[in-house]
This record gives C-alpha cells, sequence and structure tokens, in this order.
DNA sequence: CAGCATCCTGTGCGATACTG
DNA sequence: CAGTATCGCACAGGATGCTG
C-alpha cells in the first residue's frame, strides 16, 4: 500500500495550480464556459466583486496558457469575445469530480441558482 | 448550449478553493495518501522546501476540514501520525482527472521519480 | 520530535481614475 | 467598450529561534 504502484505524482500540476488555485480562476473559465462566448464586461457583471485589473490579469493569464480565445473584432466601440479552447474545455471537464465530491460534503442545500441533487 | 442544461455551478467548491488551491495543498493531502501515514518532520522532508509553520497552519486547516486525520502518541519524544480521511482520500482521487488532463500538456516528458504515460 | 511565536517579504486582489 | 495605471491592504508563506 506504500509503494509506488498507486502512489500519485503531482509534478504535472506544475504552475496550473498557480493559475486555477486563484480566487477567480475556475470561476472565470466556468462563466465563459457556461456561455460558450462572453465579453470583458460581460464577465464583469457576471463575475460580481472582481475588479476589472484583476479580471484582466487572468484573462492574460489564461490566453498565455492557452486556455481561452481572444476573438478581437476591429470597431468601434471596440468588441471582444472570449471563449474556451479545446484545453479549457477539457479543464472544466476535468473538474467535475472535483465539484461533486465537494458537494458531498454533509447533506447539500441549493444555496445559489443551480439544482444539486441530495445526497 | 447556451442554457441551464449543462451549465456548471462551482458554488460547491466555496472555501475548498481556499485550501487545496494554495501552494502546498493538494501536496500535503497526496504525500500523505502515498505514504499511508506521516509523521511531522517527514512531511517536513518530503515537501522539500517547506516551513515548518506553513505546514503545521496547513495540517490545521485539513483537520479542521476533515480532510486528514491525527494520531497522537503520549510519549517522550511525542510521536504523531498524519493519515487521510476517507474524505481526504476521496479527495485524493476526486483530482485525478486534473493530473490526466494537465500531464495531457504537450507530450509529456517524466521529470520526476515517478512513470508517467506518454500521450 | 512536533510544533508555536515572531518578523519580514511578495503578491493577490480590490478601488478608483484614466485612455484609445 | 475594453482595458491600463496607480495605490493600498491583507495575507500566504519563508526564515529563524524557542518550547514542552
Amino acid at each position: 500500500m506504500k509503494d509506488q504502484s498507486n502512489a500519485i505524482c503531482l509534478c504535472p500540476l506544475d504552475g496550473i495550480i498557480d493559475t486555477i488555485g486563484k480566487k477567480w480562476g475556475l470561476l472565470i473559465i466556468n462563466e465563459i464556459g457556461n456561455h460558450g462566448k462572453l465579453r470583458y464586461n460581460e464577465l464583469m457583471s457576471e463575475l460580481a466583486g472582481i475588479s476589472p485589473s484583476t479580471l484582466a490579469s487572468m484573462l492574460k493569464d489564461f490566453e498565455r496558457e492557452k486556455l481561452i480565445e481572444k476573438e478581437v473584432f476591429k470597431q468601434i466601440p471596440p468588441r471582444v469575445e472570449y471563449s474556451l479552447s479545446t484545453r479549457g474545455r477539457e479543464l472544466r471537464e476535468a473538474i467535475i469530480p472535483l465539484i461533486k465530491w465537494a458537494t458531498k460534503k454533509g447533506n447539500y442545500t441549493v444555496h445559489c441558482s443551480c439544482t444539486l441533487v441530495k445526497k
């Protein structure tokens, strides 16, 4: 039980925790995923409480990590749409087990607009 | 595609990110999981670079969250063993998809003692 | 051995004002 | 509209020394 056989290595997560472990990390990814496409100010509204500088910085991170894609429409006023990359979509699905796990904490009661199955 | 049907709610994760999103969060959980039981100083050695205060604070967090269990042997010098609770073990398994996802980033090459399957 | 107390630094992130 | 620039605070977490 203590040998290599079922040992888990977290090395692959190196660097990713810095991105998705942040306060707004998964929230942003998920919000974009839920909507398909979202503009900067739409994100500002959906993520109540985030500051423009924080959002901008997170979006840049995600872009660099190739988790999201940015489409710029050259027009006045400017229009920018963010969507998940394939990799971003896969990430969003990879965290579902985590959500299921978290939901199992005690008898969960719904406290948001989503419908949660009670254990 | 934009309706409720496949929308994901992260509310259940509320509070958990604060715990496992920290620099050493998953590392500690996983290290204990890999070994079954670990003492304080053993953790200090395995997690090269962590400071005693940080480790102590994380262990308290995890204890409060009921992710780990602490067994104290009343003797001099003291002996304390940490192990995962059932919930902690489940968490460890819930993050496996995340690790798999992270591993898929490019052609992954092994850079730690673990054996990683190449994509 | 298993921590706790103290100090210190980096930075995540909010608030606000400004710009192309 | 989609950001950037600047300021400021709270806190994570490292280093070190001490204690039961």
